[in-house]
DNA sequence: CATTAAATTTAGCCAATGCTAAACTGTAAT
DNA sequence: ATTACAGTTTAGCATTGGCTAAATTTAATG
């Protein structure tokens, strides 16, 4: 029936759950570097980023957002004393930066593709977790070549 | 500081909300594509799907496939009678295909976007899940267009 | 300055996804 | 037929990310 013998199947196995562990064990850092970036652009439109304007945009409650507040604090990418808005560390804006960076190249990239806006905008908050290095050189070698 | 106006940012809010919640509802869905994309491969290469299979291929424990098959099973995608291979259900099935046929779009995309092997087959893993029928048309259109 | 409204935090709950260790089943070999 | 091993299941636990309701703090208004 498998007409590959035992170690390659288990080899190609190993390769294969590489790529599912990867896009699984993502899922906490997506949602650090949504929570960072979200900060930073708030922060950058009004001067200051309040928990409460995290949720509405995130679509999440106020609870959740102090709760992933402390996460964030607890991994250096924000701080914050009770009651006040929030700040972002070094770090948190370096990942926010990052981020910003990446999602602004998919999102030009699906646009530049032929993709309509409202399916860019969604699509692209999706995908920007997902793109290695590597793909995301290939998206800036297309918008080179096709401007606007 | 706002140069708009509050029901104006309200609105921008929801808009941004809903690309956000659509991204996190999705993880489950995601996930229970991803094992009977799996299941199918599994029964396609080699006439049955084994619960360790999966777990080899998906990396995690095969308790943790256990309880995911029950998921499965509620959610009508997978039948199983104890201690027997999985199966899939009709329905099973046709998820199976659809994601099957997302993936092999986005991969060859990819591909043909001029990204190595080892990173299509790990972003494709990815981005699978994130685009909309509208997008992979556009790949589709993209690979019509540079064929190969 | 007292009151009220808005924002934040705390407490306590739930579901999903993961794990390990132990128990059980089915099958293949002696 | 027994045994041993591979595969499966159960039990119990941890973590993450979500919620509501109630308590607290800050800020604004009369």
């Amino acid at each position: 029936m498998s007409a590959m013998p035992a170690k390659a199947r288990a080899s190609n196995a190993k390769l294969q759950s590489k790529a599912f562990r990867r896009t699984r064990s993502d899922h906490s850092k997506e949602l650090a570097e949504d929570y960072v970036e979200l900060i930073a652009d708030l922060i950058d439109e009004r001067g200051l980023a309040r928990g409460t304007d995290v949720a509405i945009r995130l679509g999440v409650a106020n609870a959740t957002v102090v709760k992933m507040l402390k996460r964030l604090s607890d991994m250096g990418l924000v701080t914050q004393e009770p009651y006040r808005p929030i700040d972002l560390t070094g770090e948190g804006w370096h990942l926010a930066e990052n981020g910003r960076k990446k999602h602004k190249i998919v999102e030009r990239f699906l646009l530049a593709l032929g993709v309509d806006e409202e399916a860019a905008r969604i699509d692209s908050e999706g995908i920007e977790h997902h793109v290695s290095e590597e793909t995301l050189k290939a998206m800036g070698r297309f918008l080179a070549r096709n401007p606007q």
